[in-house]
DNA sequence: GTCTATAGAAGGATAGAC
DNA sequence: GTCTATCCTTCTATAGAC
């Protein structure tokens, strides 16, 4: 049960982790997965049918890891704004992409599993954004005529939009400001300013 | 000169086009290309130095194409604010994804000619979209706080961002919540009502 | 459970006839 | 310019020893 006790499961899985965060699922073969987490063939294997199982493990392990992260910063005992602030402020490697959504354009998506695990992740982040808007809404933090939901969408869009853009442009200053734009923007729908930096 | 006569380079670049929209970079093969193009192995050969020239290829007039479209859309004798409208608006096959920025979790997108054709689309789509909110702005029809290169980084964003989330959900309305969230908030930055649908 | 060795298929490119 | 045939490498998986 201890981590000391590493098996090389746990090694597969986490350069998977890597490398699909690096290069991608078509981009990343069996043997770079391997090599990185110093095992021989027969161990993958031996633990997973093939890659696709193998990724699927990965890709659930960063979901629940970046879900984790994403339920502390939506803490229910923050006020709503500030969820919604630090969410926007997050500290980001915007070159990276999102660890899971960068997967998006991959063939790989027309797996069911494998699309659903991204799915899941973007959901918590909408559901927690839809909360947040929704309180502060009801709160009288924001205008009343706003859907929370379709303010809650585009939000999250901006952050996708926005690792889309830094990474094209290969210039983390694009996903900056996108941010800078749905700041000031938001702005505006704030009746008292709740919400700084 | 004329269509009619059909070289087997332009089946290649538009067999290429399909695929690259469809599948991306890494998961589509030269003989997939050759079998959708009906061409033999040596015709790719003989007019490109392999597989990444035919994309370069096909990613330029795919990037030639839909500036084209973009051009015509931001037409500088609309209202400003309607081509934002219209920009919005757009008809798109959420599902599918960008056409060009789809592309951006690819491996490829180290190379910077492959890396550069989209983030010129891109920085295109975004440049017509700060020039109309200047000009918005300059006839006072939108707030004069707000920055126009930060406004419209976040409205391609929110673009990139729902066909990410569309492709993630496998559900257009995702892309379809993302843009009623950005005209609904874009509506208070609008001091009149120019736009509307 | 882990390793090395190997196999079958696909990817990507070349050779050379027409 | 286009085709068919072929080649080498890499991908993905399997076999079987330890």
């Amino acid at each position: 049960m201890s981590e000391a006790r590493a098996s090389k499961r746990a090694a597969l899985v986490s350069a998977a982790k890597d490398l699909l965060w690096e290069r991608g699922y078509e981009a990343t073969s069996p043997r770079d997965i391997l090599e990185r987490a110093g095992a021989g063939q027969g161990s993958l294997y031996h633990h997973f049918p093939g890659k696709l199982e193998l990724a699927l493990a990965a890709l659930e392990e960063m979901k629940a890891e970046e879900s984790a992260a994403m339920d502390a910063l939506f803490a229910p005992d923050k006020p709503p704004l500030q969820r919604i602030d630090d969410y926007l402020a997050r500290e980001r490697d915007a070159l990276r992409g999102c660890r899971l959504a960068r997967l998006s354009g991959e063939r790989m998506m027309e797996n069911p599993r494998f699309r659903q695990a991204i799915a899941d992740y973007l959901e918590r982040i909408e559901a927690h954004l839809r909360t947040a808007l929704g309180e502060a809404q009801a709160r009288g933090e924001i205008q009343a005529g706003l859907d929370p939901s379709h303010l809650a969408a585009m939000l999250l869009a901006v952050v996708e939009g926005g690792f889309v853009m830094a990474r094209t442009h290969w210039d983390a200053s694009r996903m900056a400001r996108a941010l800078e734009g749905a700041w000031e923007i938001i702005a505006l729908a704030v009746k008292t300013r709740h919400i700084g930096r």
